[in-house]
DNA sequence: CCTACAGTACTTGTATGCAAGATTTGCTTT
DNA sequence: AAAGCAAATCTTGCATACAAGTACTGTAGG
């Protein structure tokens, strides 16, 4: 077993938010993940602290470490970010294109795959993913840096409000962008992009947000089925 | 003396930087910073680790923590970034811009009396802050978060290339900037916050940058002016 | 005089220990 | 039986202690 460092601890919590294996709400002891990565508190809690930065997860003194929560106001106003700085970043797009989509082409034949075969986890890991690797094949280091954070919290908030987006539908929107970047119109791709980005957002259902019981979850289909053990 | 925390220790290295009281490549002891800050080095390290998720030090294995120097591409993906989301910022405004006018007034009026009176690491500090009111007065709040990190990367490139830019024409820029929004014309705005930031951009040498050697700084106006106190 | 080397001091990396606070559990009381 | 109260347990907050590695300094040798 490997040693693990505090920022590898992090990444593995960032991907299972996105991947929605963390539910928003959640409780994140730091005993607990310590047994499970096998260090101390103190690796814990630092990565909890980088985390704390950017926005994924909040400490109630005393009480403990837990996933954020974002309102309907706090998922709004990260797609607005995304918007302004996705399409921000197609209006911004030189010519040169052609070096660029091969790489996207990729991701989403990797999101096909995923929504054929593979479990919501990495589909919605990447879904949001594209987002990220549009930025980064446009050489925005920061920008893709900030769409993973942002994306993140989007995903957390299409979690909370039961979006009832359809990962085929994502995908398909995402292929109608490269075809508008391979055909050279930035100025369609950005269109797309922004009604892609409305339907997501729009998908949210701005109702009382499920709080994800984990003990009613577990005891909803079935309860008692054998009382005989406990004395 | 009040205790203080690890976010309130972020924040202040945060301030020091933007005020350019932290030169880009400084180290950071942690013991230093503890004794400073009164607190166990525990304490300074969570501090750091944020940071460090911001972008604002890096720290290397066994040796310290630095301020990061960003490399001049690091600078031009910054500013490419900024330009990107400000401008998007003003696109995406909507028209009750008097509501947020007073406001960045009332920051320039600051600015002013920085210029007249206040030292320069009060100069740059509000300067940069000029463009997070910006975002955070069109109630753009991940923005503004995000702001506040991309321009404090700008103001360190700044002072690693020696930027000639001067204050009182940065002070002039936002006013006209101020004076298109109160004129409902984001157009212009846009316009001249781009020509904003690019004179900014601009002002940076990107020639070899320069390290600033405390020791050598301290030592080079006088030296030995008295050798008799050590054996 | 310069170089190679060993010892020393200092810094970060990680774990552990202890104190403060919150929650839960069980008991008592009404 | 329900409500209130008190003790116990569990959790975080912070500091300290120790381990590991790096840089420096002084010394010996060429």
């Amino acid at each position: 077993m490997s040693t693990i460092s505090q920022t590898q601890i992090a990444q593995q919590v960032v991907e299972s938010i996105l991947a929605q294996k963390l539910a928003p709400g959640e409780r994140l002891g730091e005993q607990e993940l310590a047994d499970l990565f096998g260090v101390s508190r103190t690796l814990v809690r630092e990565a909890l602290m980088q985390l704390q930065a950017r926005g994924f997860v909040e400490v109630r003194p005393r009480k403990g470490w837990y996933v954020v929560e974002p309102t309907v106001e706090d998922a709004r106003d990260a797609f607005s970010a995304r918007r302004i700085i996705e399409s921000g970043i197609l209006a911004d797009a030189g010519r040169p294109l052609q070096s660029v989509t091969p790489r996207l082409r990729a991701h989403i034949a990797e999101e096909q795959l995923a929504i054929e075969g593979a479990d919501a986890a990495t589909r919605a890991f990447l879904l949001a993913d594209f987002h990220v690797c549009l930025a980064e094949s446009m050489g925005h280091r920061s920008l893709s840096d900030i769409l993973r954070d942002l994306t993140a919290r989007t995903t957390l908030a299409a979690s909370l409000y039961q979006s009832r987006h359809e990962a085929s539908q994502s995908c398909a929107e995402h292929e109608s962008i490269v075809e508008a970047l391979e055909a050279g119109d930035t100025a369609l791709a950005r269109e797309r992009l922004l009604a892609h980005i409305g339907h997501v957002e729009a998908a949210l259902n701005p109702g009382q947000p499920l709080v994800r019981d984990r003990l009613r979850d577990s005891l909803s289909p079935l309860a008692g089925t054998r009382a005989g053990t406990d004395g």
